[in-house]
RNA sequence: GGACCUGUAGCUUAAUUGGAUAGAGCAUCUGGCUACGGACCAGAAGGUUGGGGGUUCGAGUCCCUCCAGGUUCACCA
């Protein structure tokens, strides 16, 4: 429609002035509610063509369009605003046209399908996963989701951080505290068990630098010397030179991690296409880097560490290898967005990760780039921000952490409870209302973490729970689930909810509000997908469930008597719902038939 | 100190990317269930968009400058 009254406005303007205009001056956007109108043009822009008042010139252009354009039937002129109003007639046709339509997603499809990586979640194999991996997660399956809608090719990986001096910590604690503990004997996910004896090393740990503390040591001095972080020094070592008995005990904890993450993601309703190591990445990073310094591209220390200069970048000094020639994390990213090119030759690569690590991909582009590798460009750092507590950022050491696996259980409790006291449910079987319960409880968590703008830190408030009323997402559950009711009670009664070709009546203005919103789905798809915007759809859902439940309030849809208005609300509502659903599920919401 | 990000009602937040009177939810107050589901709807109250300048027909949005907060600048990952 926009391009047709573009093309019509363009038109005008040639008639009217004889001037060609450029697309950007015909500014079209919806009007706003406050205003008779569908759809409005600033025209500002073009006075400088009509040499005219801002008001006449729209008297002039809305007049011409009535006469030539069909679909516009009227309109008016605030300021510099020409409100143009699209006829009924438009507006029901399209709808029907939409309403038979099986793919809504048909329109966002881009012309040129690009091949994307998506790398999100990013765990570290020593410790659980917790709400800030849970907003990680959410968004990069989301974008995912959004991204692959509109037509690219998407592969889902992951990047698990599985060597290095941390994940030596619980490997160390467990040999020394575990007794031969496993997850089977302790009864505890894998991942919590080995999450427990990282703890446990950082306690051990602090008690000797404390002791050496109070022998009189300098705080820097004992945090060097003391005998566990000796140990775990050496036991890096041995990891890094192949020792049996430390890689047999690093397999046997990731594989406890590893089982008790797959429980997480399964419940999260997440999964990757194809999981990276960066126990098998290091190595070519370094090969990278040592490629690099014979071209001269990067530098050697005196203490013979390999550091790259990119100061003429606006960047620091970066170090690449450490003197005694071991990788660090920079190292290990260079080999994996390599290997990841090599294996998929993608277009774009966008990491979802925290924004504490603007600068390290800046420093990653920065330094592939010099390397020779013009697909650089094509890394994007999907930069998110902080999941906080009132009290401020999570603590792993003081405990503060909010566990996945214990919030979305408590997600679930709250669902349960919540269901329970409004008596709902109370025909289905245990299984069943469990199921609905756990749709409801994850589809708050989600749709509360993916409703702000992701550059923002949020505040997580434990002590309050997350609301199920507003803007939330059982609320726009409870709106579908309301529909697919309203749909079966008229099948049952054997009423008819098939596209007509045409509505000869006069649509009522809730009516219409709904299909221009319904309208506006595959746009804001689009736009959702091509500024990595979640929450442009979760608002878009938003908005979409309150009109439909004024409209629901307003009218009678069962009880109409006249049986082309009472199928018309039929169809409307069917649409309602599955575009609900649809943009639910681009943010991995499951939507309960009944709750 | 340098770089980057954020600042909108008491709280959580939106604003079609520079457009009209800044829009919602929570909390507070008022009204509405014999209609197809009240996890709802209607209404009231709540704002100097952190402050100040600038750009123009027009600024929450762009530029400058202060203020506040956050992140980062590691031979941690």
């Amino acid at each position: 429609m926009e391009i047709v009254l573009k093309g019509r406005i363009k038109e005008a303007v040639k008639k009217l002035y004889n001037s060609e205009v450029p697309d950007e001056f015909i500014q079209l956007q919806e009007t706003r509610k406050d205003f008779r109108g569908d759809f409005t043009l600033v025209v500002f822009p073009l006075l400088r063509y009509s040499k005219n008042t801002p008001e006449t010139t729209g008297e002039m252009i809305g007049s011409y369009l009535v006469e030539n354009c069909s679909a516009v039937s009227g309109f008016n002129v605030i300021k510099g605003f020409l409100n143009l109003e699209i006829s009924d007639k438009w507006w029901l046709e399209f709808f029907s046209k939409m309403a038979s339509e099986q793919d809504h997603f048909a329109n966002c499809r881009v012309p040129e399908p690009e091949t994307i990586v998506v790398e999100y979640s990013s765990p570290n194999t020593n410790k659980p996963l917790h709400l800030g991996h849970i907003r990680n997660n959410l968004l990069g399956f989301s974008l995912y989701r959004l991204l692959s809608s509109t037509g690219h090719k998407v592969i889902k990986t992951n990047i698990v951080n599985d060597r290095g001096i941390h994940i030596c910590k619980s490997m160390l604690a467990w040999q020394r505290f575990g007794n031969g503990e496993t997850p089977e004997s302790a009864g505890m996910k894998g991942d919590h068990l080995v999450g427990k004896y990282y703890v446990l090393f950082e306690k051990a740990y602090r008690l000797e630098v404390e002791k050496l503390i109070l022998d009189g040591m300098s705080p820097a001095e004992a945090k060097e010397t003391a005998p566990i972080m000796k140990e775990i020094r050496e036991m890096l070592v041995k990891w890094e030179a192949g020792d049996k008995d430390v890689i047999d005990l690093w397999k046997m904890m990731n594989s406890w991690v590893y089982a008790g993450f797959d429980e997480t993601y399964l419940k999260l309703g997440v999964d990757f296409d194809r999981i990276y190591y960066e126990s098998q990445t290091y190595m070519l990073g370094k090969e990278l880097v040592l490629k690099a310094l014979e071209k001269d591209i990067l530098y050697r220390n005196n203490d013979s560490s390999i550091w790259a200069d990119l100061t003429s970048e606006g960047l620091d000094q970066k170090l690449l290898l450490r003197s005694d020639g071991t990788a660090v994390y920079m190292t290990q990213d260079l080999g994996t967005a390599v290997r990841r090119y090599d294996d998929y030759h993608f277009n774009r690569h966008i990491y979802v990760v925290g924004n504490e690590q603007n600068y390290h991909f800046q420093v990653l582009k920065a330094v592939l780039k010099r390397m020779g590798y013009e697909w650089s460009d094509g890394l994007i750092h999907f930069s998110y921000g902080m999941v906080e507590l009132p009290e401020g950022r999570m603590k792993s050491r003081e405990g503060t952490v909010v566990d996945a696996d214990d919030l979305i259980a408590e997600m679930h409790e709250t669902a349960r409870s919540v269901s329970l006291e409004l008596g709902k449910l109370s025909d289905f079987s245990d299984e069943e209302k469990e199921d609905v319960f756990r749709k409801i409880g994850l589809g708050a968590l989600k749709y509360f973490i993916l409703k702000v703008d992701p550059r923002k830190n949020m505040t997580f408030n434990p002590e309050e729970s997350i609301d199920f009323n507003g803007n939330t997402g059982p609320f726009i559950q409870y709106t579908y689930a309301r529909i697919k009711s309203v749909l079966r009670k008229a099948s049952r009664s054997g009423l008819n909810d098939d596209v007509p070709v045409s509505f000869p009546f006069q649509a009522l203005q809730k009516e219409l509000d709904l299909i221009k919103l319904l309208r506006r789905f595959s746009e804001t798809v689009a736009t959702a997908a091509h500024d990595y915007s979640p929450a442009l759809i979760a608002n878009y859902c938003y908005d979409l469930a309150r009109e439909f439940n004024q409209f629901y309030h307003d009218y009678s849809i069962l009880g109409e008597t006249d049986t082309e208005i009472r199928t018309f609300r039929l169809v409307l509502s069917k649409l309602t719902s599955e575009i609900l659903a649809e943009g639910m599920w681009l943010l991995g919401v499951e939507m309960p038939e009944r709750m």
